[in-house]
Parts: C-alpha cells; structure tokens; sequence
DNA sequence: ATGCGGACCTGTTAGC
DNA sequence: TGCTAACAGGTCCGCA
C-alpha cells in the first residue's frame, strides 16, 4: 500500500501524539509478521522514552533512549492514534500504548510489514544500510542517478523500484514518474541520457512532493492516522488507467508486467 | 555483481 | 448468484 507519501503521511500524522511520549506498554497480539515480532520487547520498551520519529525511505523509526523501532508498512499497513481502550478490530497486530492516553496501532492485514527492535547505531542497520539517498534531499541528484543507470542494463522502470538505486518510489510513483518524463518503462537503464536523467530526478522530487501535499494517495484503503483518505489518486495520469486515453495525445494506455508488477504507459508518448 | 523469480499473506474484484 | 483465479500500494532472498 504505501509508497513514501504515504509514509510520510503517516508519520506527521503520529508525530503530535506520539513524540515525546513515554510507552506505558507493548501489546502483541499476532506477531507474524514478516519477520516475526520479539516477544521479549513487552520487557524491553515498558518505560522507554520515544525520544523522536523520523523516516529513511518507507521505515519509520522512533528513537528510544535504548534504541530503535524499526517499523515498515509493507503492502497493507496502517498506524493510527486512537485513544486507550478503542476497540480492537480483525488485523489489529500491535499496540504501543502511551502514557498520554493514546496508543499507536499497527494494522496490516496482508502482514508483509515488520516492527523490528535494534540497538545498534541505526543507519547500520542491515535494512537500511544499503539504501539510496533520500530522495527529496540534494544527495539524490541527476549526476547520481546517471551514474547508477549508466551501469544497468535492467528496464527504468524496475531499477526505479530496488532500493539500492531509488527509495520511496513504488509501483505507482514509478509509473506516474515515466509517464511524466516520457519515457518507456522497458528501456534499458543505460539507454537513458544525461538530460533525461535530470528530467526524471526532478519529476521525481515534484511528485513524490506533491503526492505528500495531497496527503498520499488512496486507492482501496489507505488512511492517514486520523481517518483521512489521501487526494492524489485524483492526479494519476497513467497508474491503473489500463485502455483509457493518454491525457497529452489521446493513445489507449497499455498494461504489461516487469519484474512480476503492473507497468502502465503511453506507447506513443513514452519512449 | 547482476537480474530474475519465488516467497511471504489476506482481501477484493474480474471472469466464467 | 456463486465459485475460482487473478491481482493488489513491498522487498528480501536464493539461484543461475
């Protein structure tokens, strides 16, 4: 489900009740997650302090003064603010419950997500130690993401999508990206000029940006954490648009599969 | 090192 | 209407 606008998304939207806050308990009630939960962190959080929340990529982590919660969203996850003693529906993994009154929920029906616990120095971690430069940073520029097609020969569109090139750029971003920037999600990597990779870096930083102003985009059931759908759905120009005309020239839009995931483009504007 | 396919899950929708 | 198959926003891992 939820591309780095939608995890951005969610994190402002924890921020408020959740930072600052002292964690009064952890609550698991199903930890088989993607990788399963650590029983033990219910001792191992119980009167730790989040001391701040941030995101590198599509992980959130909340800083203790013992160390990190690594939380990932995968495919189907949802965090939300409720107040102690909000019922507990079907998918309700996690709880961390605070001292303020709210608690911090963690639905992920599909269970692709994961809530990890680390005390080593963050940025080694083994998830995020090999991850591309933020991309709405200055680290994440033409000149780098030249360099890093000129060596592949894999389609735009799937070295788009592996994190060791390109983060917070899903199936939808990577396919409202190359539409923007027209071109084919099956050429080859190094097959893109210098120029383009200028025009694609930054339509990326345009429209991850705008996507988070919009609040993320909805498609079935994403949520921010205060119930709120996001907008951006309405902006999409090519994702999911399967035989429905090109916005710029009217051409029925083709669906094909790369790297097992849906790819949707304009054959005559994207090349 | 690169690139591909499989794996992990449940829920919803398309198609017969 | 009902059953089945295909598909869904992610990404790690193992293999060639």
């Amino acid at each position: 489900m939820p591309e780095l606008p939608e995890v951005e998304t969610t994190l402002r939207g924890i921020f408020p009740k959740a930072n600052k806050q002292t964690i009064k308990q952890l609550i698991i009630r199903n930890s088989s997650l993607r990788w399963p939960v650590e029983t033990n962190l219910t001792k191992v959080l119980a009167g730790l302090v989040i001391q701040n929340i941030t995101r590198r990529a599509k992980y959130l982590l909340l800083q203790t003064e013992k160390g990190h919660i690594i939380i990932h969203l995968g495919m189907s996850g949802v965090l939300r603010i409720l107040a102690h003693g909000t019922a507990v529906k079907k998918h309700d993994h996690i709880d961390l419950v605070l001292e303020n009154g709210y608690l911090l929920r963690y639905n992920d029906p599909r269970r692709f997500g994961c809530f990890l616990w680390t005390d080593q120095p963050i940025a080694e971690h083994k998830l995020l130690n090999n991850l591309a430069p933020e991309p709405l940073t200055d680290d994440f520029n033409a000149d780098y993401l030249f360099i890093k097609c000129q060596s592949r020969k894999l389609p735009i569109k799937t070295l788009l999508m592996e994190n060791k090139s390109v983060v917070g750029v899903g199936n939808i971003y990577a396919n409202e990206v190359l539409f923007a920037t027209s071109i084919s999600p099956i050429r080859p990597a190094n097959k893109i000029s210098q120029q383009e990779t200028k025009l694609l870096c930054q339509n990326i930083k345009k429209i991850l940006t705008r996507a988070i102003e919009q609040g993320g985009t909805t498609l079935k059931d994403f949520l921010s954490p205060d119930g709120s759908p996001g907008y951006f759905v309405q902006q999409l120009a090519v994702y999911d648009k399967k035989n429905q005309p090109c916005p710029n020239c009217g051409t029925q839009i083709i669906k094909i599969i790369q790297a097992q995931r849906a790819s949707f483009y304009c054959p005559d504007c994207q090349q």
